[in-house]
DNA sequence: TATTGTTATACTCTATAACTATA
DNA sequence: TATAGTTATAGAGTATAACAATA
């Protein structure tokens, strides 16, 4: 039972992905562009490196996001004054906008999907379990993982 | 908190995939090799497109995984001598041995690496609620994968 | 006609290297 | 000399279309 474990892993993140990019898919977004609007809707103004590194993204990757955004009319890019070899990537009102009234619920809502087969009690439970797993390491790659 | 889930669901994979991938590395694998080489194993032999639609993967790129396994001596191409469309891929001996004796306590090493943060009764927990994440779905995409 | 396996091909995604402008 | 952003390019990974052999 335990040694399926990853299978589980693999197909709960199989099923996740299919919903979170199908529940986007309707705006014209990838579900990268929605976690960068909501880093920049809720820390602010960033470089391109900052929401690149933050997300695990590459910084060239990032400019084509920024760029399909940009073309979309929901972020700005504005140089930032302290230095001004970087952007301080900004929300539009429009982006503002689509982010609260439309994408944020719908994503909230494909979550609910994904999480249906689970009571109230048990997405919590789920969370925190998630939450350690991801928070709660020692030194990475303590046996798993060798450095090439 | 609940609205992290999604995040959490994204970087726990991600590290998943990390933790896997490295373990199998050394083996000249990928761990999409391994799903194969132990579905054989605890299936018997099976066609490509067998092995292929129980994981998600197209027949065309399942070609050139047991191109990759038969190369390295892991799998043997027989033909189905009921259907001789069909392969039957089976496990070499070599392939059955690596499995066995390295592969699957290297795998069971790995897992035990994802999940060290948490307590065996906490593990069993965590399986339990990903078996019902993907096992107990109504209507396949009921309310956040609307079809195109 | 449909299915299995195969090949060639195209497409997407991402990373690398080299450039500019700024620091 | 190093960093932010950009471009061009190359490399994975995967999917599509067309084909031969078999059902």
């Amino acid at each position: 039972m335990s040694s399926s474990t990853s299978l589980l892993v693999s197909k709960a993140n199989d099923l996740f992905v299919e919903i979170f990019e199908s529940a986007v898919e309707p705006f014209g977004l990838r579900s990268k562009d929605f976690i960068v609007l909501t880093a920049i809707d809720s820390m602010g103004p960033q470089s391109q490196q900052q929401l690149a590194r933050t997300h695990g993204i590459d910084r060239t990757t990032m400019v084509s996001v920024v760029d399909g955004l940009e073309r979309l009319g929901l972020v700005q890019r504005a140089r930032n004054p302290d230095d001004r070899r970087k952007y301080a990537i900004a929300l539009t009102s429009e982006g503002q906008a689509l982010l609260r009234h439309d994408l944020a619920p719908t994503m909230t809502n494909a979550l609910d999907t994904f999480l249906a087969p689970l009571t109230p009690d048990e997405r919590e439970l789920f969370n925190k379990l998630l939450w350690r797993l991801v928070h709660e390491r020692g030194p990475v790659g303590s046996s798993g993982a060798a450095a090439s």
